[in-house]
DNA sequence: TTGAAAGCGCTAACAT
DNA sequence: ATGTTAGCGCTTTCAA
């Protein structure tokens, strides 16, 4: 495709009949210039549409304004929020966001990692980075050239910079709002592996000690693989023949929303009535959890201040001298809709 | 924030004892060097862990092996498919991409092509254009410098290329659909203002002449603002109230998947069975369409293959010298779900 | 096969 | 107030 070629500083330079620096000055606002030179080359600068070349400027300021982004999948609504969150606050601090999908791989995160490190950018963004990656100090030699923060994922003892959400307390804020509604046969919905599921699995075993509720590891229910589209179906076939039996909870915690509207649908199917048979709650609270009938009570973990958060974090770290490893936790919320109510019946009383 | 310095070509020529120029062609491979100098600079490239600097090489290149992509909502499920779609084929070229979200305000994407051109992106994508840029005439001088591809987006007569879905079709194959199922009531559902709205309202109108069934002007029902998560409420409380009253259609056609889920969601609180009573057909298959009960049945617009042929059409533009304005128009695919079946009643038989 | 040098478009220190 | 010039890190002629 033939393209027209850019005009540089020297086309308006010459246009203008002044120097190269002048024109400089003029568009950077930086020296003392007359203010009739100055308007001269205004209009040169206008008639040619002169824009300067980030790319030139970048070779000297030994910056590119830019951050780099990689998530696991960018049709994930979670993390597609988080996204959002981190593209705003660039946008607004003049930064431009390059996006790159690792597909949950740990070696193509490598990849684009690297990508981005060769691109130069002044910041770099790992949504739930690959606990491979994490472990083997691949971020150690890649964090002394450029900042990073990571956001959520494994983190256990690791000094790098995070911003994690409380998943523990929104976990024992939601049980304890089941538990206050008069629950006590409550099931806990997890997927296959991952450091959260782990996480809640070990608050709902205390919430539940601490209540005095005997935990039954049948009501602890893995339904596999948690974050695609095919987890609302899994976890809704599982939960159905589950629901068929005379497996009869009072109430429901799953670990995010896919799940629980999985169980919504089982329920749905089996015409028990949510919340009046069942109450059933979720995490995260992607949209999804707004479109269900009933809406879908749950725990929201604002993703879109998780991706301000690092957002902030990056620019934080680019203005000062030595910045200190920073781990920022980030409150839960629970957010009450119609999917849970005070218990009818107790224990295992038929529906 | 500290950090350490990048290695550069010259820290590699020195440490192996030769020139810039020997470096650069042992890391580009484009020239002859023996073996013995090669072997010796790549082990100091490794050593160093030298990464060539993309900026620098963007200077001398005039290309940045980077795509632009402005979206009008990062979080709407319909432009993330075709962000993915963008990525997916970009990676595998060798392009990153710049992300940057418009907010659907048109000042705010003018601002963002303007920093794409500056950034000297190598093609720019925009995802449903302000209608207002495509006539203003604000396209045709970026277009001098830099390849643009449209998808979707008001393109009657307009000179760019554009990517855009065979929406007429889709809406007549739901609609001949429905009708093969007996269903002659059939309800519009539409939002406040876009070109697609009106074309299927269009489709609608002459499909029903076709089929000698009159148009009701009280069955096409506009529910406002239609792509936020608030249009599936909307709809769902306008449906409720039309249904609640004698307006009985035996199916509802929506523009899109989340009117669709309005509606089905006013039949579940008014217990009006879906598909038994009424029939509902949505339109782009977005993710949720896959989550209701029933599953919805929908017009697939393949949001991947939109976003991957945009971002093929931007290489092809690439590649040859001069390329002619394309339009491509891709096929939908209606997805036989859950949400229709063959008419039980006949016009305005109570349920 | 290798090195020296020009130059990509721009900024900033140094002259004037 | 303005011009001249040295580079930022790299590629690519041109010489040797």
């Amino acid at each position: 495709m033939k393209k027209k070629d850019r005009k540089t500083i020297l086309d308006v330079a010459k246009e203008a009949g002044v120097s190269i620096s002048t024109v400089s000055r003029v568009i950077n606002n930086n020296y003392p210039v007359s203010s009739s030179t100055k308007e001269r080359v205004e209009r040169v600068v206008k008639k040619l549409d002169f824009k300067p070349s980030m790319v030139a400027r970048s070779l000297i300021a030994r910056k590119t304004d830019a951050f780099g982004i990689i998530v696991p999948g960018i049709t994930n609504m979670f993390f597609t929020m988080v996204v959002q969150g981190i593209e705003r606050t660039s946008s607004i601090n003049d930064y431009s966001v390059f996006l790159s999908d690792s597909k949950g791989d740990g070696a193509k995160e490598r990849e684009c990692v690297k990508n981005l490190v060769s691109r130069e950018v002044d910041g770099i963004i790992v949504i739930d980075p690959s606990t491979e990656n994490m472990l083997s100090g691949f971020y150690d030699e890649i964090e002394e050239f450029v900042p990073i923060v990571f956001v959520n994922g494994y983190n256990d003892g690791l000094q790098y910079n995070f911003i994690l959400n409380d998943e523990k307390t929104g976990t024992s804020d939601a049980l304890e709002y089941l538990i206050s509604l008069g629950h006590k046969d409550i099931c806990f919905i997890r997927g296959y592996k991952s450091y959260s599921y782990d996480i809640k699995e070990n608050v709902y075993k205390s919430v539940m000690h601490a209540h005095k509720i005997p935990v039954n590891n049948d009501y602890i229910i893995n339904v596999g693989e948690g974050n695609s589209s095919e987890t609302v179906d899994n976890a809704s076939s599982i939960m159905y023949g589950l629901l068929s039996s005379d497996f009869k909870p009072t109430a429901i915690f799953s670990c995010n929303d896919l799940m629980a509207v999985g169980a919504l649908n089982a329920c749905k199917k089996l015409q028990i009535k949510v919340p009046e048979q069942i109450s059933i709650i979720g995490f995260d609270n992607i949209i999804i959890s707004e479109l269900s009938e009933p809406k879908l009570t749950t725990v929201d973990q604002n993703m879109l201040l998780l991706g301000e958060s690092a957002a902030k974090m990056l620019l934080d770290m680019l203005k000062r001298e030595n910045y200190e490893k920073t781990r920022i936790v980030l409150k839960t919320r629970l957010i009450k809709r119609d999917s849970c109510s005070r218990v009818k019946r107790k224990g295992y009383t038929p529906l």
